[in-house]
DNA sequence: AGAAGTTGATATTTATAGATATCAACAATA
DNA sequence: TATTGTTGATATCTATAAATATCAACTTCT
């Protein structure tokens, strides 16, 4: 079911996509709200979810109800994605940067002023988009100190 | 008091260092379980504790009661330190090492075998003893990737 | 027009992590 | 020798994270 469609299309509104996680509705917004997750919004601001999307929930909920790290460690997690690296902020940029001097929450929780980042929606960015589970945030880890 | 002192001299038995941190020594004892404090233990198997042991208790306990981070959370977080840059692991070393390879517990928490570890007692190992906080963490990947 | 969405506040349920305690058999300490 | 420590198993308490639900006023979809 739905291999032929674009993985990355959003196209689940919220009570969708929450029956096919089985989970509520009002556990996908407090995911979002505490920024483990940037559904796609229309100009309505009505939320819709991806096939990826989903994927990547169903990958937080492995790491709070199997692996039992709870959220605000996933957010610490996700703050030491060594974005700049990915984004190649310079100096200036580091300086400037709340999510490279902070550890509290992953960069695409801040509002990014005055830097590379200003103009990107972070959901499309690939800081985003490939560093969902600790093993990759690893590998990145890894591949930057080559 | 107790400034006059080696800040790295064991010299608390369990209690006395429960008493210091106002926990149960169970609460030592289980920290110690899961692998995110290694105590000093003389031949006779007596645990010992050291201001500087104290020091890094007090910062898990910050991290559990304040920052809300579970213990395995905390123990994935440690599993991200980049302990081969530290330590020069070659690449036969990473590829014989499980620290370098999974990432649900922190290195000083595998047998080390046939590798660089093999000899060096975790306690007194750099990558044990210098990043006990995010922070620290967050920094040492910083200084890696340039 | 009716269904489904929005934010925000508030409240409740449930599962369990974190911490403490107890018992046993034994070893080391001072 | 009395105290304090060890491991291991087991049991309980408590605080709270994670999840669910409800209500209100409003907006957007089909």
């Amino acid at each position: 079911m739905f291999q032929n469609l674009n993985q990355d299309e959003p196209i689940f509104p919220i009570r969708a996509a929450a029956q096919l996680l089985k989970i509520s509705v009002h556990t996908l917004r407090m995911y979002e709200r505490e920024g483990l997750i940037i559904p796609f919004k229309k100009e309505s601001s009505h939320r819709l979810y991806s096939q990826t999307d989903l994927k990547r929930i169903e990958c937080i909920r492995r790491a709070i109800n199997e692996m039992k790290i709870s959220i605000n460690g996933i957010k610490t997690m996700y703050s030491l994605i060594p974005c700049w690296e990915i984004m190649g902020c310079s100096e200036e940029n580091r300086k400037n940067c709340k999510s490279y001097n902070e550890h509290s929450k992953p960069c695409w929780g801040y509002a990014h002023e005055k830097n590379v980042c200003e103009e990107k929606k972070c959901r499309d960015c690939e800081v985003y988009k490939k560093h969902s589970q600790c093993g990759e945030i690893k590998e990145l880890i890894k591949s930057i100190s080559r």
